[in-house]
DNA sequence: TGTGTTCGTTAGAAGTTGTAACTCATCGCG
DNA sequence: CGCGATGAGTTACAACTTCTAACGAACACA
């Protein structure tokens, strides 16, 4: 089991604390959202003192981006492991959706309201990246290879994608051709709006089915 | 003007320092976030004491449900204006961004993270139907009139359309043909999925223009 | 078995929201 | 004009938060 043998008792008991604040924390913010976590309420639920939690996270702010990276890493796995599997760009977004629905809360820690002083950490953007690699796989599957006369003729048709391709740094040094990069932004955006919308309850009360919402952009996204 | 002129001296001053309030308050949150939005924080800014702001809101949610309230009003009438002046959808989504960008806290209050107890009052969702009421005619004079015949083949083809047909209570009683309120959501949630990304800073680092992207996205969603 | 690291504790500072009670200015009415 | 009711602003306080400091006790390791 990797590290867990080499480690200290020491350093075990200090990693197993830290799991179990972590869990306290998860289960404080789905009951009373992100913005509510308190240390002191964690340290109350434990049975420990407040400033007891001071020897395991420097402040709220550290916790809250140890959730952040928890949350990155827990999404890159589950869509990893998805299209490791064989999904294909649908089965992506159907595997997105559940991930968010598992936990709203969740989901909004990572792509809801930003937190007014917070900066992400480098390893945080490097599991985003990760993401949007496997997004961008998908993505060239469904986009056929383009002749070149035919991408020059899609040069001028499709001026945003080529935009894309002038700024491709995001993308690290994916293969993808310029409307897989298209796709992908789409992707993110589309499948975005409507997730973030259902989750913060802005279609309750309008009685439609959110799930056929989001069949249907799904649907008008593919080529 | 209506309602000064028969208010008594201490309803107007009343009035007077509520407005005074609320402008603080969204000074403090442009630069701090709503999370952080602190009545005693005003009241200092304001030169009074803390308690004394809680003659004029009931608490921290009240004010920030009254917040909420007017953000709500400023993105209705500034839609409502400039369809008024004659712009089709694609101006009301320029229109929208515009008001977005203006002051990205703003949006957040209403189409961000909600707030855990949080429950909007019914004003507020009258509000929300009338911007979806300038967003449906809007939609509509895009979409052709459909003949029987063309609309009964539509209903084969477009499942989601016949599904939000089926549901239009949130649609009011607005005229709007089922591909019209198809298009309305998926303005709402495209336009949404783009600009929440942008204003949350996720754009960042990726080189490309937003700009390009919100256009490249309007473009799709156009018939 | 000692020794030193580390954990958890209590005490306390500085901040927040919100309530209670009191003073005092002001508004309206006779 | 004067007097009484209304309401604004004050201080004091309770209960909460994060977070620091200092102390005792338990534990791992040599």
């Amino acid at each position: 089991m990797g590290k867990s043998d080499t480690a200290t008792p020491r350093e075990r008991y200090r990693a197993q604390v830290r799991t179990e604040i972590k869990e306290h924390a998860w289960q404080q913010i789905a009951t009373a959202g992100a913005s509510a976590l308190s240390l002191n309420a964690i340290a109350k639920q434990m049975g420990v003192s407040g400033p007891a939690l001071y020897r395991y996270f420097a402040g709220r702010d550290e916790l809250i981006t140890e959730l952040i990276r928890d949350a990155y890493r827990s999404l890159a796995d589950t869509l990893g492991a998805a299209a490791a599997e064989g999904a294909d760009l649908s089965g992506l977004a159907h595997v997105l959706r559940g991930w968010a629905l598992a936990d709203p809360h969740r989901y909004f820690l990572l792509y809801g309201t930003p937190v007014p002083g917070y900066h992400a950490p480098d390893d945080t953007t490097a599991i985003s990246s990760e993401i949007m690699a496997t997004l961008l796989t998908a993505c060239a599957a469904l986009v056929p290879e383009a002749p070149e006369a035919q991408a020059a003729q899609e040069a001028t048709e499709a001026p945003f994608a080529t935009h894309l391709e002038k700024h491709r740094a995001w993308a690290g040094d994916h293969p993808a051709p310029p409307a897989a990069l298209h796709l992908a932004m789409s992707f993110w955006t589309r499948m975005h709006g409507v997730l973030s919308l259902e989750l913060a309850g802005h279609f309750t009360g309008m009685r439609f089915d959110p799930d056929r919402l989001f069949a249907a952009e799904l649907d008008a996204l593919l080529p």
